[in-house]
DNA sequence: ATCGTTGCAAACGGTTTGCAATTCG
DNA sequence: CGAATTGCAAACCGTTTGCAACGAT
């Protein structure tokens, strides 16, 4: 699935290094691929498909869904994007141009975002996957919960069957 | 989404705790329930919404895949289950009765979960959640990569468009 | 010109929901 | 008895795919 996992050399120019990559596996540099990096870039921040979608696609030279489905796809395959995955399956998008690793903490209220990083977390499980004799490509550590917002706003409410 | 979050009285007898649950919600226990979660209970692992309803679904006295979905999401409302989700947004559950928490290493070529602990990274994500002013539920750490067995047979393979 | 790529719409797969029939308390 | 629950099938929704037209190299 991750091909490139050491991306320091993104500090150049990431629309460069994208066509290189595209050229590498003779694959093409199209307007539609573009646009969508280009979004990527711009948002600084998680976006998903269907924000992608409604944004580029409704316009003079428009793109269609699976365009946007696939061109993610492509992007986080190459390393070049990272995909976060909301408690409801639903997914999102960011950019991977040095920006250094981080994980993120999920507000199940409003869905803010909120980033972190521990170096230490890190080593640790790096150890624990050794110790199991396991590979690891990637991971995700997200910790969900109530922004300060939100944790001010309610009590966690209850809830049956339907 | 999490009501109970200490479950250490968990230790009594699982079917008892779950229909005092129930009771006091005003929920019936019905045989359907009763069944699900003994089926957790047996399991001592991973299973799927679908893996429940096949091997229960089928039989004398059945029951119907929306009671399977409504069930475990009944469960792990309640903190009874644990959920985690597959790189490809599939779901799993394994009932919490007795386990300490724990998190998982799961293979990305074979979907074998290995389980792993670790007390100081749990530490650690709780002061960075705390300095953040973010009030955490729950959390996933999962680690995506290749076990013991299949990191010795293939190396990562390449994908593009298609 | 060639072959990858796009856009559309239809297919997909897992999950949810409306509703009438059923069951628990 | 009455409210909660079930089962069914249809609806959902995000994502993927088949295919004919298109476009980058």
């Amino acid at each position: 699935m991750i091909l490139i996992l050491n991306i320091n050399y993104m500090r150049t120019d990431p629309h460069a290094v994208f066509s290189q990559l595209l050229e590498s596996r003779d694959l093409k540099c199209t307007r539609q691929r573009r646009e969508i990096l280009d979004y990527l870039l711009r948002a600084e921040k998680h976006v998903t498909a269907e924000e992608i979608y409604r944004d580029l696609g409704r316009r003079d030279s428009a793109l269609g869904r699976a365009t946007v489905f696939r061109t993610l796809r492509l992007l986080e395959d190459a390393g070049f994007a990272n995909g976060i995955t909301f408690a409801d399956g639903r997914k999102a998008y960011e950019h991977k141009f040095s920006r250094p690793h981080h994980d993120h903490m999920i507000c199940v209220d409003c869905r803010e975002v909120i980033e972190f990083s521990n170096p230490v977390i890190e080593r640790l499980q790096d150890s624990a996957a050794r110790e199991a004799g396991f590979e690891p490509l990637w991971h995700r550590h997200e910790i969900f919960g109530r922004c300060r917002k939100c944790a001010r706003r309610a009590p966690v409410r209850k809830r049956g069957n339907k």
